[in-house]
DNA sequence: CTGCGATCTTAA
DNA sequence: TCGTTAAGATCGCAGC
């Protein structure tokens, strides 16, 4: 009639043991062994996703002696005793098994084994279906049709038919099997001289051990007949040891085991506990908004009262909400602000629902704030700043006394960290879930046009907790900057270029609009003549932009010699190195490269360049992303401006199409060489920095010195080996790449980079003193003090720490230029307020600064900012600053 | 239809 | 196996 129930029985003692050998060397930054505890986790999780059990239960073994060790002293005589760090974990096991609320079955005298055969007898008599969960072979004998396997680690099912397929005998005649064949690994020893294989032939004949021996007389075999019978109490004792009791003592009722809800508060103290970070996330503690004091703002009189208590703060944090995500666009609908944990206030100022209650109105509420927010001596905290700055600009206000961004601050304590979002901090250093945007934005399962539409009821707890979560967040971050030492970093460097970044993003970059267009056309017509051709020479046609279907056209098709695999190796590479050499005996690569290139500048530069002109402004305007990358330098998208082409002709026409406004010209700043310098002044090498010293090219004096040719013989080709030498070394680059990179032997590549280390010996000095540095902490710094971690820098896997140790080499070097360009742009900018100039900083593509600027201030630009950007910091050798002008992009360099 | 990993290309 | 740091387009698959 109705389906039976099923029941999970866990063999919670193997799995200790399987987690422990699975999970090598993880510990809590205490040192506290967490390997079994996570990979048991897992499998517990593992378990609840997949199957979610309406019934289950949890199995371990008791710790005294079994029946098994009074009938059989060596019964598993030859297991080495639980290693102490192992030992340790099992009360963190037991509190997450009670925390996924699995009951625990334990008994003194029992294996966990016989308490499951128990209960799954049990409970198969009363109607249930059991899945015994577990890895371990020596429960399929209790395989029936009621009752299987399951492995979640493997995800692998046993049932009747698959042991009759795998093994040739009935899941009961296992323990027969063991009988006869033994058990290494629980030192059962069987009839020496029987395997697996006779002991099969003997039981699919004979079909018990019992019978076996009444029958002895018919086997054949004299020797096999012989060890029988000299072996036959031991062959019966073995049966025993092998068999799994289910008569065991079962208190329990099956009802019981019934499963109920995750004790979510006490699994995430564990996890915290235990450093689960993704644990932690999957597993937050609950909402305890009780003690959370959060007021919504509506009229005059309470607006009164939160100015003051703003005023009498000092310091606060807050929030703005809009409608949209563009700070060109989206309107403001209200403003949050804390000044103390588990307190904030909403001022609604924008929402327009049916019902909506009466609000302050926007202009007048900002009037009154204005004054609060423009003064310098009110410090302000936020998350992600810019964005609210940004707003509140384009409703004529200013924010002045900006002190802290809890993004950033997020960012330079783990800048290697993917995300710095306010729910993430929460989670991570706050240990709090925060309610979701998508929550309050879900009505009735519809998503609500904007912010604006959301009832006061849910926007006031949602955009107190915003502001709330923000002061909190500072509170926790300020000491943590501090003891980190990174303070200066913040207060000099980082917080002072939000506006800088903000100011650049406002202004924007005006686009060609047709001339764009024209190249976007341009391009189509060149594809559309070239797909013709790529079809008739492949003779069909095909997705030309697909790496598989191309594939299988040059290497299945064409029988073109496979160059490599793709990096998981499941796929033919197709990428450029495999079309150039493939292009020596055959057209159709070269074409396709050539498709290549011209769909990358069509599709990523022209189209999506053009539909990124914003419509109020003709501009585009990138967002600079200040807390992204682990190096410390900007990111910029939407689009990214740091990767616009420049290499080949038809690239550098895209930066053509990048021109300034009417009657202005574009100035490029781009520090020569900048990460080379900095290599000369951290490595003192002599030849290094003699060659900046006196200016020399220094691509041809490292041409000189690894090729042993006077100045005069260094050809172009030559000068190109050594900058690709060069540019290798920054980048911890070894023999067989650099072999690749010049096409040369790896022998030979290795007898540069010998040479260049023999020449540069303060190179290698540097590169050397910086990996034993960074394996003393675990970090790199910066000159300015930026912190990048490295914890892998002393791993056993040598891939692992391989890649540390170039990490740490390189992040030294592009760290600091990062740090240097950010400290000019900070510089620049402030000359160029103080001087009243209307040039405007553009664009910051990690070496080079763009400006705007009218044809009078041309020249006073060129001089004060390459003067900053030149004398940005004290080195051993001279910063050199390469100034260009034009009028368009491609021109200023 | 959406999300995401894999592959590939662009820059410094 | 094998040179750092990014953003983004497209394909193709998994899941809703």
């Amino acid at each position: 009639m109705d389906n039976p129930k099923t029941l999970y029985l866990i063999d919670g003692s193997a799995y200790i043991h399987r987690a422990y050998h699975a999970v090598r060397g993880l510990s809590t930054s205490k040192g506290f062994p967490s390997n079994a505890v996570f990979g048991f986790t897992r499998m517990l999780i593992k378990l609840m996703e997949d199957r979610s059990p309406e019934y289950a239960a949890m199995f371990f073994d008791s710790r005294g002696p079994t029946f098994r060790h009074r009938i059989y002293a060596q019964y598993k005589a030859n297991r080495p005793s639980m290693p102490e760090d192992m030992a340790v974990q099992i009360p963190y096991i037991k509190e997450i098994t009670s925390g996924f609320n699995f009951p625990i079955i334990e008994m003194e005298g029992f294996e966990a084994d016989d308490l499951i055969g128990t209960y799954a007898k049990k409970a198969v008599a009363q109607g249930f279906h059991v899945i015994m969960v577990t890895g371990d072979k020596d429960f399929i004998q209790l395989i029936t049709d009621k009752i299987i396997l399951w492995d979640p680690m493997k995800d692998q099912v046993l049932d009747r038919e698959a042991v009759i397929r795998e093994f040739g005998i009935e899941p009961a005649q296992m323990i027969d099997l063991l009988g006869l064949a033994g058990d290494a690994s629980d030192n059962i020893p069987g009839v020496p001289g029987i395997g697996q294989k006779t002991a099969v032939a003997l039981l699919q004949a004979h079909h018990s051990i019992e019978t076996l021996y009444q029958q002895v007389d018919q086997i054949k075999t004299q020797k096999q007949k012989e060890k029988l019978l000299e072996n036959k109490e031991q062959a019966f004792l073995s049966k025993t040891l092998a068999t799994i009791k289910t008569d065991a003592p079962a208190d329990y009722e099956i009802a019981s085991f019934r499963m109920g809800v995750p004790d979510n508060a006490r699994l995430a103290k564990l996890f915290r506990e235990l450093e689960f970070r993704q644990l932690q996330k999957a597993y937050p503690a609950p909402e305890d908004l009780s003690q959370k004091k959060y007021h919504a703002v509506t009229d005059e009189g309470g607006l009164s009262e939160l100015i003051q208590i703003l005023k009498d703060a000092g310091r606060f944090a807050i929030d703005t909400e809009t409608t949209g995500v563009d700070p060109l666009s989206a309107q403001l609908v209200g403003l949050s602000f804390s000044v103390k944990a588990d307190e904030a206030f909403y001022i609604p100022c924008g929402h327009d629902y049916p019902g909506a209650p009466a609000q302050i109105l926007r202009e007048a509420l900002l009037e009154r704030l204005k004054p609060i927010l423009e003064s310098p001596d009110h410090k302000k905290i936020g998350q992600n700043i810019k964005y609210d700055w940004a707003i509140l600009r384009r409703y004529g206000v200013n924010l002045s006394g900006v002190v802290f961004d809890t993004m950033i601050a997020s960012y330079l304590i783990n800048p290697e960290k993917r995300a710095h979002n306010l729910d993430q901090i929460a989670l991570d250093f706050l240990d709090h879930k925060m309610i979701s945007y998508e929550e309050v934005t879900t009505e009735d399962g519809r998503k609500v046009e904007n912010f604006s539409k959301v009832t006061l009821e849910k926007a006031v707890p949602y955009a107190c907790e915003d502001a709330d979560i923000t002061f909190m967040a500072y509170e926790k971050f300020l000491p943590m900057l501090e003891s980190l030492g990174l303070l200066k970093l913040f207060d000099t460097v980082e917080m002072p270029l939000v506006p800088v970044l903000l100011k650049m993003e406002e202004s924007g970059i005006l686009v060609d609009r047709q001339r764009l267009q024209e190249l976007s056309k341009d391009f189509a017509q060149q594809l559309e003549t070239l797909e013709r051709e790529i079809y008739a020479m492949a003779g069909e046609t095909f997705n030309i932009q697909s790496s598989q279907q191309l594939g299988s056209i040059l290497f299945d098709k064409l029988n073109l010699p496979v160059q490599k695999k793709t990096k998981k190796k499941t796929a033919y590479s197709t990428d450029v190195d495999v079309l150039t050499a493939l292009a020596e005996q055959h057209n159709l690569p070269a074409m396709i490269l050539r498709h290549r290139t011209l769909a990358k500048l069509k599709s990523t530069y022209a189209d999506a360049l053009f539909d990124l002109i914003h419509p109020k402004t003709g501009r585009v305007h990138t967002s600079y992303n200040q807390t992204v990358t682990a190096t410390g330098r900007l990111s910029s998208s939407q689009p990214n401006l740091q990767n616009i082409p420049v290499r080949t002709e038809e690239g550098r026409d895209i930066r053509r199409a990048f021109i300034p406004r009417q009657g202005w010209c574009f100035v490029s700043f781009d520090y020569s060489q900048i990460e080379l310098r900095l290599l000369a002044h951290y490595s003192g090498d002599d030849i290094l920095t003699q060659s900046f010293i006196n200016d020399e090219d220094v691509h041809a004096r490292t041409a000189a010195e690894v090729f042993e040719a006077l100045p005069a013989m260094i050809t172009p080709e030559l000068r190109r080996q050594a900058k690709i030498i060069n540019f290798g070394i920054i980048y911890g680059m070894s023999p067989f790449s650099l072999s690749k990179e010049l096409n040369i032997s790896q022998k030979m590549a290795k007898t540069y980079i010998d040479h260049y280390f023999q020449r540069y010996k303060g190179v290698k000095q540097f590169i050397d003193d910086a990996i034993r540095s960074a394996g003393e902490t675990k970090k790199v710094f910066t000159e300015l003090g930026r912190i990048r971690h490295i914890p892998d820098i002393l791993s056993a896997n040598i891939n692992l720490r391989k890649f540390a140790e170039r990490t740490a080499v390189n992040t030294r070097i592009q760290g600091t230029a990062a740090d240097l360009i950010k400290l000019a742009m900070i510089k620049v900018d402030a000359a160029l307020t103080e001087k009243r100039m209307r040039s405007a900083m553009l664009l910051s593509v990690h070496d080079e600064l763009v400006f705007e600027t009218p044809p009078e201030e041309v020249e006073e630009l060129k001089s004060s900012a390459r003067d900053i950007m030149e004398n940005i910091w004290k080195f051993n050798v001279p910063l050199k600053v390469n100034v260009a002008v034009g009028k368009d992009w491609a021109g200023a360099h």
